[in-house]
Formats: structure tokens, sequence, C-alpha cells
DNA sequence: CTGAAAGCGCTTACAG
DNA sequence: CTGAAAGCGCTTACAG
């Protein structure tokens, strides 16, 4: 059904190298005339080369593989957002799979992704996997993590300089008058964000703020757990504020809050942590730092070329700020 | 760097057939002895074939490509959650990438999957393609169509039955004591769901409430539209309803109106369609009409394994119900 | 400048 | 039962 180079070929009187260099652009053995011939004849019969045969012998995919806990995860899906374009244009693919977090099918894909000989991997991922990827390498093909931290990092980490704004954050809710403000942070199983809680514990001591353990919550980063841990805080009749360190926390939070028959905001503020898309939607708004999602998708594409290009090339950490607008969003 | 399938054959002193025979389940030629000898190679060298030399001669891809306009959009990324476990079973993988609901990107996606061989594509698309791809194939690729009936579908069509849920859903606003309910709907250029404002109207006449022009927006599936629309239909002092013929109205409606100052679900009900996860996110909660998620996703799956195995069969159509919820949700 | 031919890593019809 | 060899559709070093 689909054509050979050979067809093509003899389609055009010329010999299959010579097809084969004018679609690849290799050197200039032909004649205008000959390349534009031959160029009719491929576009006329919409001719492509099998992509197999030339990656037998290129040995190159173009395939970037990546793997994520859950394609419906707003952080996640918004990122591959960011880099598809760029790594388009540089004639990578990507291709999406889902772990569900879990460690077995993270391996089950990492080596899928070997067999389709995938130029490098993109991991989403809470698992340690150090182990596994030495210096950032499966079997030879760069990974790149999005792991806050979790897994060593060859080709260099990713800080997003969350104390200083989360301080700044924190001082805002101060200034707007909150003395009793809660703390929903992790269980330090799942994720390791300590500046955001130490922002928290500092901001507090820096404004003369004594600390109440019972206005901390420690849990992990979903919407569930925001929601149970908001209902445990709300039971303290003085706490007027609930700083959230991630958006998954802030949207069950903000449930929690309407659910109890308050209102957000007004009754109770609410900060979170990343600023993904939902909290634009939700009413009230929910106030958030921001992520440069920008910048940080620039970053990874970037990482991903450089790590294909030059796989023992260790890779700078590279500094972010976050964003937090005090004014109305 | 990695293995070849000679390298396995002198490895385990056998020939390349052999291997290759153990490796694909081919036949009994080969004693149990042999067979574990060359496993246990196989899996000592962590050898896998190459994907592109066994592909080129299986001229199987295994890989099924999934078009869909933006990967954060709720709608197709719950789908394409729900199909992909099935698939996977099946041996496939799925590729996604994003179109921008751009024609000329949709084109060049579906010629990008044409290069990769993939056996099938999922097309997520409010453009009419039928010309480019008469009877569901692209170059002979099953192209498998969710696009609210725009295209002609060689495949199926799945029709949700929509109209009798939506006038149940409306008696239920009626019987609620609502009489002066808005209507958000398409302007007809995008989409064509023509049964859901038909149920309004349906509705409203078996009810003996008379059609108010004032009270209907036609206008494009998006958030900010449905955010302007609800502006529109709150400048109408009676309304105390609307109906939006789609979740991101909804969503849009819900914000508009919680900006206007008024309170939804009590000064003013709202209902959507599609029952996408975010809506179950906002207090107050919205109400909606529910996709069968779940035997849709099926279906689909189910659709793609068909045409890859028999591309020239045609497929029924399939009817669901959509699921609506007097109660409490 | 041009094309015949070797070779990429596999699979499989075929000969022994 | 087993393996040498042809062949999949390409690319490219090499010979003319």
């Amino acid at each position: 059904m689909k054509l050979t180079i050979r067809e093509i070929a003899s389609l055009a009187g010329v010999s299959t190298t010579t097809v084969s260099h004018i679609l690849n652009d290799k050197g200039q053995r032909f004649s205008e005339e000959i390349r534009e011939k031959v160029l009719k004849i491929v576009e006329e019969h919409n001719y492509s080369p099998n992509y197999f045969a030339s990656n037998i012998i290129k040995n190159k995919s173009r395939l970037i593989g990546v793997i994520v806990p859950d394609i419906t995860e707003v952080f996640a899906s918004t990122l591959i957002n960011l880099i598809r374009k760029p790594l388009n244009e540089e004639g990578y693919n990507l291709m999406t799979c889902e772990s569900s977090s879990s460690l077995e099918e993270e391996l089950a894909l990492l080596e899928r992704y070997r067999q389709l000989s995938a130029e490098a991997i993109l991991m989403f991922t809470s698992s340690k996997l150090s182990e596994k990827i030495t210096n950032n390498r499966y079997h030879g093909i760069p990974v790149v993590f999005i792991d806050a931290g979790i897994n060593d990092n060859y080709y260099g980490k990713i800080f997003f300089n969350e104390y200083d704004t989360a301080v700044r954050a924190i001082n805002w809710l101060i200034k707007k008058g909150h003395s009793h403000i809660g703390l929903i942070t992790a269980n330090d199983k799942q994720h390791a964000f300590p500046e955001r809680a130490d922002a928290y514990y500092d901001a507090l001591a820096a404004n003369g703020l004594s600390l109440n353990k019972q206005y901390v919550v420690k849990t992990e980063f979903t919407i569930e757990k925001g929601y149970e841990g908001t209902q445990k805080l709300l039971q303290q009749e003085k706490l007027t504020a609930i700083f959230c360190c991630d958006d998954n926390l802030a949207l069950g939070c903000y449930q929690a809050i309407y659910d109890a028959g308050k209102v957000v905001n007004q009754d109770i503020d609410i900060i979170g942590f990343d600023g993904v898309e939902i909290l634009k939607h939700i009413r009230p708004k929910v106030k958030t730092l921001h992520l440069p999602f920008g910048d940080f998708g620039d970053l990874i594409a970037t990482k991903i070329i450089t790590a294909i290009a030059e796989p023992l090339k260790k890779q700078p950490d590279t500094y972010f700020n976050m964003i937090f607008n005090e004014g109305e969003e």
C-alpha cells in the first residue's frame, strides 16, 4: 500500500541514493531540476519514508517519553503543554504514559520507552529511583526528573526560592490582621518542601506571633487530605487564615470551609501554593503563590534537548522566584 | 551499546532464528531447556529486540495516536485516562499530541502519525475532516472521531440520549418553582447539540411556560463565553435559573453569578452538561448532567481495537443514557 | 557526479 | 529439528 523509496526512484528515473540524499538534505550531488522533480513525485504520491527503516539506521527515534502519575493532574499537564511546542520545533515527538504513581508501572514504562528507543524521558515521580537510574541515565537514555528533589539530579536541580515568597505571603496575611493562622503541610514522606513550612514558622516568629501546634496539620498533598485537614483546623475557633503548602490542599481547604458554612476570604483567608489553573476558576478566588510556569517549561525543554545532545554533561542548578501578587488577581 | 540478537544467539550457542522464535513465541522447535537458557541470557543482559527492526518486518507499530486540542482540557484527558488501560493491556501504546484546534496542525499531526505508522488515530476535533478522511481512514489508518457528530462516522456514531435526561433536568427546575429559566447554547457553528436546546424548549412548552427570547443566549462553548452570556442573562430580573448546554459554559456561568454578587443555587440555579471533574470541586456545587464516562471509555477502546483488526468493517451506532441525579450529589 | 551494493537488526520461508 | 540466507525499507561508504 505505502510506496517505497525504490518506487519513487524509478518513477523519477534516478537511483534510491539520489532520492534519499534529496529527502535528507545530504550534499549537493543532484541538480536543482532533479531535486524538484523528485520532490514533486514525493508530493504527488504523498510519500514518506518508512519511519522504522530510517530509524534502524539513523538510530534516532526523535521520541521523548513522558511518564506522569495521572494525565488529569493539572500541574503535570500544564507543564507538558508548555514543553511540547519547543520540543516539536526541534523535531521531537512527545509520548505520554501514566504510571498511577506505582513504582512497578514506572519501571515498566521506562522499559517500554527503552524499547521504543526514546531519546529522553521526562519523569514526573514521587518515587526514589536514583538506584535504578544512576546519573540520570536509564540504559543510556537521559531521564529528566520532575520530583521535588527526591532523586539525585545529574542534570541539575531546580529551586523555586519558595521561602522568600512564602514569607511575603504570610506577612501579607499578618498585615491584614490575622494572628491565628493555620498551616497544612506535608507529612514528609511523600514530599519535601521544608521551605514552605519554614516560611510559616519564621514569619510568625518574626512578627512576634507564637506557634500553636494545634494550628499545624501534616498530611498528604491531595484535595481530600486538604479537606480533612481543614475540618480539623476549623475546630480552632480563633483561627482566621490557612496557609496550604500545595494547591490541592488549598482546593480541599476551600471546599471544607464552604461546607462548614463559612465564607472563604471573609471568615477564613486561604493561601495556596503552585498557581494551578483551577484556583482561578473557583469563587471566591483563592490566593496562591505562583510557579513561573512559562520559564519553568522553557527550562525543562532546554534541559531535555541538552541531555540528548550531551548525556554525560552535568547541568547546572537553576533558581526561580515564585510569584505572589498582594493585590487582587 | 545495545546488544543484538546475533550476540544473544552466539552467547546461547544457538542461531538467531531460534532466539527469534523463542522471543516471539513461534512454534515449538526448541527444547524447553534451550528456551530457558536463551531467556536467561536475555534477562541477564536485559536484551530487548530493536523496536524498529522488528516493526519494519512486522509492519506493526502498536502505536495509537491521539490528537486533542489541548491536553489540559478535562473532557479529553478524562477520556484518554479511561481508554489507556484497556489499550495498554492489548499491547498498544498511546501517544498524545495537541492540535490547538487548528486544522493545519490537525493535518500535520495526522501526517506525523502516519509516518510513525500509527495503527489507529483517536481524534478529538471540531473540524470537518470527512473530506480528508473518507470512511474514517487516513491513508488506510483508521481514525476514530470524538467530535459530537461533526464528521461522517463509518465506525459508528455515539448518541447520548441527551434529550430525555435534559428534559428531566428542566422539569426538575420547574418543579422546584422556577418559571424564568435561561438557556445558554451553541451558536451552531462549532457544535451541534440540538437535543440539548430542544429539551429546554419542549420542557417549557410542556409545562405551559412561554418562551422568552431574552432568556436565550447562543455562543461558543468556553468558560469565557459562559461568563459573558450569563452577564447578559442576569440583566433579566425575573430570571432565577440557567440551563447551560456544556460544562465550560456552566463554569463561566457560576463565575459570573458570583461576580455579580449573587449566590449560586440560591439566587440562581445552574444546570450544566457533561459532568466534568471540576464541577465537583467548586462550591457551591453545580448540578450537571453526567456523561457515563466509564462506559464511554470502554466503547472507544473497543472501537479502536475493532477498527485496527478490521478497518473496513462498519461499526454500529451506540446509545447511552445521560445521568442526572435529582437529589444531592 | 552517479548508482550498485553493503549493511542496519530483525523475521521467516526455505533448504538441509 | 536446525540454521544459513533472503528480505523488510531505508542510508551511506564506496567504486566507477
